[in-house]
DNA sequence: TCAATCACG
DNA sequence: ACGTACGTGATTGAT
């Protein structure tokens, strides 16, 4: 067998898989991604190729040594953006802990080093495996040398490899060759001028051709085309200078002893202790498989029989308790239990103990007002007990959602991340514990035993993360938003998913129906047209019947080729009459796909309801966020989709639909927070705000404002709410940047403090490294240290966005669980059924509908104090179209 | 699994 | 000079 050795280009690769994973940053704000989407890369390719021998090649820096050899030409390098350049040192200090071999030298790139050692190993009798996300490195792939190309995809890791006849298969020019190509097209990215006027067609042309540079060169009278021609003979000297440039150094004064890159011990204590200073915790089993909690930590005591339940819960300590309630899954049924310093507890269901055996004596302990019950996603747990209890019990906390208010921009909050982030401590997810899926089932290796001890240490997992966010919570003065405002909505939403939304399923299907008829219609007209049939939902294949067969002027938008989105067709509707009939399917598909044969998907047969989810750990921002189905985009802005909301219909003939939403809360919100005096007595005096911005910004008496002035200050205010930017603007409102921005400058003119609001907001953001609503809701912005000036104007304008939508969001939530508490409290029979962001939906039982219309209103109204007025519209009706 | 598209506030 | 507004979720085709 021969040995391979496995050499690899640090800085490409880094960057590559920097720029294929969003932005990580462990505690101490350092940025993580690249070393884990580089260590992701390794550990995929060593399984692969399991190569015997590993070296690692890294730029010191550039310019380097091979410019120097031409005078006059003073190649100068775009620098690293901060974050990627800060990761280096992290990345080979992790390197370096896992005893892997790393060669640098001053004055020569990565791929030089590459070049040389891969010609010593060969010589060695060792075969290179070379890997590099730059494709400079093609021209050393030979029928044995594989140069292997990485790409990271969302965090996934895939590879090109290629063989010399790979190369030639896919650039149509041996390895060699490529360097003559790269000659004549040069390389913005790497200084490489190559020839003016000569592209990579042109390129790979002329060497097919000729083969190599000096022979074009010699034949440059007879290249095409002629400015080809032309240029190739005057700027001959630079292709020259352009081929040394590309030409990777194989015998560069460097030693290579391959026994000094034999692959050790990989995974050993150093490189644990690197993994848990980056915080890449996905990776801590591979480093140290030891130190991972396995389910057997907790010596718990088992209880199957009602007998001992009976006697446990009757001399069970009333005090702080962590439950995991486990009735769904596929290995074992019961109750764990967890206690300050003590053994955890296994109720569990079986012969002894059936399920409602154990509801009836956990009842006391659930419904006990001076017991602490810390849960997680209780909205569940409050569903399946309200099933046996017939009410909800009493709960205080719920560890999922601390975890989200503590930081709302995490990506989950199972029990391996509590873990995680509130007690340092490595614990198996769920996924790797039970499989992957819904049921969990399929790849779950656990033996029963395991699975119990699992849960038990699972409570345990929350009970001490409990204490930790408890203490954050009240650091960061988010007590009342945790358990004034979140802990009861758990209450509201569990009861919004619980009553579902009634459908009238024949009208339903009746709107189906239509919409498959005009589908059909409009179809064929646009077959007719284009004369040929194709695929109307691949906007690939749109594409090229617009943009190339019918000629239309698009131009390229997308990464993959022609955009074909709803405002590029919309600039063409006249060019052309298919156009306007492929924004009607468009129209027509959503609405059949996504609502009407969506919501028939999900409703269900014998209620004829809809449960949606709503979710309240998913948003950044505080929203709560809705799915299986999203109620919260039920189309109401164009006619037709409209429609749709009269299949949404109270219960039953008893009940009405009272719909009520607040009247521009964002911009409320924002002169309140801004304090601008202009904008607040505005809202005092209930004007048509967009009207007075409109007369500010155009400069206009008030009355005089036409409509079209109207509906462009409708944009700019909408765009201040964002973080608003002139380019954004003019795209939006078809006018030119410069109009744009003379927009923006008068709109700060005359609104003086919101200019000053947002200034502040950014400067107060970066300096505390978070940003906050009202009621203390915060988002941190770590993207506000960032050198990268993309990531930074994003960073800024989320600043200025979170605090507004964010205190809105705060808003309705107090709303919500104030209008929940007074139906519960006055024993009306109307109750929440849908929240979308600034509006409540209600079914109200005929006779209350005056009452509950005031609750609504007034709650809603008084939900916060500010220093402008909220409003409040309420309609009614028989289904959601007649009460909004 | 990703990218494009489009529905909502 | 950069690349182009905040926050969501579902469906589809392509890879």
């Amino acid at each position: 067998m021969t040995e391979k050795i496995m050499l690899i280009d640090g800085n490409s690769i880094v960057n590559r898989a920097f720029y294929g994973v969003p932005l990580l940053t462990n505690s101490e704000g350092q940025y993580t991604n690249g070393v884990y989407g580089f260590l992701n890369i390794l550990f995929k390719l060593m399984d692969e190729e399991k190569p015997e021998y590993l070296a690692v090649a890294f730029d010191l820096h550039a310019p380097t040594f091979r410019h120097k050899e031409f005078d006059g030409y003073k190649g100068t390098r775009k620098g690293m953006p901060d974050e990627l350049r800060t990761q280096m040192p992290l990345l080979k200090e992790m390197l370096q802990a896992m005893n892997i071999q790393i060669y640098e030298m001053e004055g020569f790139e990565a791929d030089d080093i590459l070049g040389t050692l891969s010609a010593k190993a060969e010589e060695q009798g060792v075969v290179p495996v070379v890997v590099s996300g730059d494709r400079d490195l093609l021209q050393l792939a030979s029928e044995t040398l594989k140069v292997r190309i990485p790409k990271t995809k969302g965090g996934r890791t895939e590879t090109e490899d290629y063989y010399a006849k790979d190369v030639v298969e896919k650039y149509g020019v041996t390895p060699l060759e490529f360097i003559e190509v790269k000659a004549l097209m040069g390389d913005a990215s790497d200084n490489i001028p190559g020839v003016p006027g000569i592209g990579e067609k042109t390129a790979v042309k002329i060497i097919q051709e000729y083969h190599d540079l000096e022979n074009s060169i010699a034949h440059a009278a007879e290249v095409k085309p002629k400015k080809a021609s032309e240029n190739l003979a005057e700027f001959q000297e630079q292709a020259r200078l352009s081929k040394f440039l590309a030409t990777i150094v194989r015998d560069m004064p460097i030693s290579f002893e391959k026994e000094s890159t034999k692959i050790g011990d990989l995974f050993n204590p150093a490189a644990y202790d690197m993994a848990k200073r980056l915080e890449i915790k996905s990776m801590y089993d591979r480093f140290e498989k030891e130190e991972v909690q396995t389910a057997q930590v907790l010596d718990f005591r088992g209880i199957d029989s009602f007998d001992d339940a009976e006697a446990f819960f009757q001399t069970l300590d009333k005090k702080e308790t962590a439950y995991i309630l486990l009735m769904d899954d596929g290995l074992c049924q019961g109750l764990a239990l967890y206690q300050e310093d003590s053994d955890g507890v296994w109720l569990e269901v079986g012969e002894k103990l059936t399920e409602e055996q154990l509801f009836v004596l956990a009842k006391p302990f659930f419904m006990d007002k001076n017991i602490v019950k810390i849960g997680h996603d209780m909205k569940k747990d409050m569903k399946l007990l309200r099933g046996y209890f017939g009410e909800m019990p009493e709960i205080s906390f719920d560890t999922a959602i601390g975890a989200y208010i503590l930081n709302p921009t995490g990506s989950s909050y199972e029990y391996d991340d509590l873990a995680k982030t509130f007690l340092n401590q490595v614990f198996p997810s769920d996924e790797e514990v039970l499989g992957k899926g819904k049921g969990k089932k399929a790849f779950c290796t656990l033996s029963k035993e395991e699975r119990k001890n699992y849960a038990v240490t699972q409570a345990k997992v929350c009970f001490e993360a409990k204490k930790v966010m408890e203490k954050q919570l009240g650091e960061n003065g988010q007590n009342q938003l945790f358990y004034e405002i979140e802990m009861p909505l758990i209450y509201v939403l569990a009861d919004m998913e619980e009553y579902g939304i009634k459908v009238d399923k024949e009208a339903l299907l009746v709107f189906q129906k239509n919409l498959e008829e005009r589908i059909e219609i409009i179809t064929k007209e646009i077959f007719a047209l284009s004369g040929e049939e194709f695929n109307l939902n691949s906007p690939k294949q749109l594409g090229v019947v617009l943009f190339e067969k019918l000629g239309l002027k698009g131009g390229k938008k997308t990464k993959t080729g022609y955009s074909t989105a709803a405002d590029v067709l919309e600039k063409l509707r006249f060019e052309h009459p298919m156009v306007e009939k492929i924004l009607y399917y468009r129209q027509l598909a959503k609405l059949k796909s996504t609502y009407a044969d969506g919501l028939l998907a999900v409703m269900d047969e014998k209620t004829e309801k809809i449960y949606s989810t709503f979710n309240q750990t998913i948003t950044a921002t505080g929203r709560i966020s809705s799915t299986e189905p999203n109620l919260q985009n039920i189309p109401v802005r164009l006619e037709l989709g409209r429609e749709l909301r009269k299949v949404f219909i109270p219960e039953s003939e008893e009940f009405c639909f009272l719909d009520a939403d607040y009247s521009q809360i964002e911009l409320r919100v924002l002169a309140h927070i801004a304090g601008d005096e202009t904008l607040i007595n505005a809202f005092i005096n209930n004007q048509d705000i967009h009207r007075l911005t409109a007369s500010q910004v155009f400069h206009v008496p008030f009355d005089e404002v036409t409509s079209s002035q109207r509906s462009n200050a409708k944009a700019v205010n909408f765009g201040i709410v964002y973080g608003i930017g002139a380019f954004s603007l003019s795209q939006d409102l078809g006018i030119s940047r410069k109009e744009a921005e003379q927009y923006i400058a008068a709109y700060f003119a005359k609104y003086p403090n919101i200019k000053k609001y947002m200034n502040e907001t950014i400067q107060q953001a970066t300096e505390q490294g978070y940003v906050s609503t009202l009621w203390n809701r915060r988002r941190a912005m770590p993207e506000l240290q960032s050198n990268n000036f993309q990531q930074r104007s994003f960073g800024e304008r989320v600043a200025m966005n979170m605090p507004i939508q964010g205190s809105a969001a705060d808003i309705i939530k107090i709303a919500m669980v104030r209008v929940h508490k007074a139906l519960k409290e006055g024993g009306y029979r109307s109750h929440l059924i849908l929240q979308v962001h600034d509006e409540l939906l209600i079914e109200t039982y005929f006779e209350e509908k005056e009452a509950v219309a005031r609750i609504l209103k007034e709650n809603m109204e008084q939900a916060a104090k500010l220093s402008v007025p909220l409003d409040v519209d309420v309609h009614e009706g028989n289904s959601w179209f007649e009460a909004k």
